[in-house]
DNA sequence: GTCTATATACTGATAGAC
DNA sequence: GTCTATCAGTATATAGAC
């Protein structure tokens, strides 16, 4: 798809507001966050914001989509590849853990805007728009399911109820983007490291057992 | 301790509000909720908060300490059971697990308020209270840890990192809190079904394998 | 001890200059 | 396309009647 000059320029702009709102929101939540707070941290005033968003809301819906696509763009070509399931669940949790460190603003967004739709925000609009987002998110979270499904049919998982498993699961691999911190200096190694752990982690809560039967 | 009846009277107003505004945080937030949110939900006008609490964040605050308060009572006692360390990391797991889900509001406060720590409160005097109760959280979370320990050097769990480990398996046993809805007529064993899958899942995650050296 | 005002401050959103 | 100025709505907290 070609877009024009202009296009382009306006998916810039876009993109600087959507990544300091993002960090803004991360920082101070939705509700705290005023739309000063991220005009101040573009260098810019409100004016700016509003030029290109309707509505904090709209703003706030944009960020979450943001981080949503970020994650389909991720882990949906490992979806499609032809691997045995224990194998092809961990290349998309280690994807998907490091998404979540990578893109942490973004993802505390995700985060917070299921949050916020489970609460039920205030008007229609707005309850449709995070409905949809909603949709998206939850379709996302059927990758992982299918392919723990299929594992725990082969017989090389043993959890219980499928839906509880992949709550617990994601829950697992979403983690970080509350307690990662990035050190000073941390090299690849260590990062991969981390990420290796809470793979690891989330794979044997599933009961996968190392050498067996796999 | 005896207690005067003014003082027993007082304890039950502030209960009442107690509750109340658990659950209004719970609903919509810290932010997000208003005094008067929290009066209307007590059936009162916000004068009547005022004469208990000086401030919001003085009420938020006692809603996260007595939420922890409810943790510590349940926990502390089987600390202290001479059991091999497996056994006593389950019977701590299902009592921290059971807590998470029957006092949900309260918890839920519990979580925000060491959100809002992390990401810095406004007064000086805020961020002092705040500390205290992360302080406390912590100190409460080395129960755990400690048991994972012993378990590790017992050579009957096989997690990596010790602080990793734990951050992890808190956050599985603590996942209730945003994902658990009680079912109209859900019975005591489906409940604790749901606990146990919880705190099974959160075991193998660390490492530990039924029947192998236990 | 609880209520009804009310002061004060802040925020989302708009209008219009440049 | 970005800024300044401003309006309207709402929230915390206080003062004082009852």
């Amino acid at each position: 798809m070609t877009l024009s000059v202009r296009e382009h320029v306006q998916d810039d702009s876009r993109a600087d507001i959507l990544r300091a709102a993002a960090f803004c929101f991360m920082e101070r939540g939705y509700d705290a966050t005023s739309i000063d707070d991220v005009a101040r941290r573009l260098g810019a005033t409100k004016g700016r914001i509003y030029h290109y968003y309707p509505s904090k809301a709209d703003l706030f819906a944009d960020v979450y989509r943001s981080g949503m696509d970020m994650n389909y763009a991720a882990i949906q070509p490992l979806v499609a590849l032809a691997l045995p399931p224990v194998d092809k669940w961990r290349r998309m949790a280690m994807a998907h853990t490091y998404q979540m460190i990578r893109t942490r603003p973004f993802q505390r967004a995700v985060w917070e805007g299921v949050e916020l739709t489970l609460r039920g925000s205030t008007t229609p609009a707005q309850r449709e728009v995070l409905g949809e987002l909603l949709d998206y998110r939850n379709r996302y979270g059927l990758f992982f399911r299918e392919v723990i499904e299929k594992a725990r049919d082969d017989g090389v998982m043993a959890f219980q109820n499928l839906s509880i498993a992949n709550q617990l699961m994601l829950m697992t691999l979403n983690s970080p983007i509350f307690w990662y911190k990035p050190r000073p200096g941390e090299t690849e190694a260590e990062l991969a490291d981390i990420v290796g752990q809470v793979v690891e982690c989330a794979l044997r809560g599933l009961g996968h057992f190392e050498g067996v039967k796999a």
